[in-house]
DNA sequence: TGTACATCAGTGAACGCGCGTTCACTGATGTAC
DNA sequence: TGTACATCAGTGAACGCGCGTTCACTGATGTAC
């Protein structure tokens, strides 16, 4: 049953985009090798033709999410303005829909990732750096002093609202949550 | 082996209280009952003769821990003015020692709760709205409009950078992101 | 107040169960000649 | 180009292990008389 090597190259590719949804969404702990295999139509036993250990698979995976993040941010702010690029990024973000958070690790695993190895963490961050990075740009652009720290506060600001938001009971209490939230950090660029 | 009813009121009380510490602190799936019971000085199987089941504890500490936060935000900000007592409490919060944020259901437990059932969640958000409605009050002393709304982005700019902080493998890093936040959050009751 | 008995907090071992990981095996692919 | 063989992606079952939960048991506490 040996596949060939594009064949090969194409699963793993297959299995890093099923786990990066599934963990972001589902969680590390809640998420199983097993529901990562079964979705990518593959049994239990074929992971470890493919990554060393779950671990691993965790560092690729939030790798991948951070890298279609950016891809994201990069698309929304085509041809825009840096402060219509902003604002559409910031709105992006908070939507209740979750298209441009469900790629961001810190949203889905946050808290989750502090007991994760070093690795793991390390890449998560760098995914940080990327966002705070391409917020801090435009920023700089409109001419907003210490860009990069106001930067860092709005991507905070995101997170944090994300996070709790998702927790809410009532659709409306995650609705003004993500609002408020969106209407300081877009505050932020009109100063 | 039966233990007096004063005695059985004092060791769930302590079983809570540990499991608050611990559960904030390592995560709901790295903490086991077997953890809890042990830290409390006790075995495993005495864990049901308190608590109907994990998710019943879990509320319990949860909201135990809700109480505990409230209790040091009211005592931070006791004789203080609104404004001194805003700055004290998002300083107190956003320190890198996290006495304060360690009581914060949110900031340990964020993303993991997400998953949790219905009651905890509950629980969790009642917390919040507390915090924002703490936060909200001395903000509307100060004259600042939509108070409650300035208050939940607070909120929610705290718990993010406290959350991203964590996850940082530099101190430095965890330090500037939480300086970033601690600035743009207190430039909020100086408009 | 004293006695007899029911209650029940806590123990320690056991239970299923799902997990991450390992392994013998299969058979198509890639390679050496 | 054709053949013989080594490689290795994927299967499916098995492995320890730790978890949440259950249970028979113990003996101090609380209660009924």
């Amino acid at each position: 049953m040996k596949k060939s090597k594009v064949e090969t190259v194409e699963t793993r590719r297959k299995l890093v985009d099923t786990a990066s949804k599934l963990l972001l969404s589902r969680g590390l702990a809640t998420t199983s090798i097993g529901d990562v295999m079964s979705a990518g139509g593959m049994t239990q036993g074929g992971f470890y033709r493919h990554f060393a250990s779950k671990e691993k698979l965790v560092a690729e995976a939030n790798d991948a999410a951070s890298a279609q993040l950016q891809a994201a941010l990069a698309a929304a702010a085509l041809d825009k303005s840096p402060r219509a690029a902003l604002d559409a990024v910031v709105a992006l973000y908070l939507d209740p829909a979750g298209e441009l958070s469900a790629l961001c690790s810190l949203a889905g695993l946050g808290s989750e990732l502090r007991h994760a190895d070093g690795e793991i963490r390390s890449v998560v961050m760098q995914g940080h750096a990327r966002m705070v990075d391409f917020i801090a740009g435009r920023l700089q652009a409109l001419g907003v002093p210490d860009h990069g720290g106001v930067a860092s506060a709005m991507v905070s600001t995101m997170v944090g609202a994300v996070t709790i938001a998702r927790l809410a009971v009532e659709p409306a209490t995650a609705q003004a949550i993500l609002d408020n939230a969106r209407k300081l950090v877009t505050a932020h660029n009109k100063d």
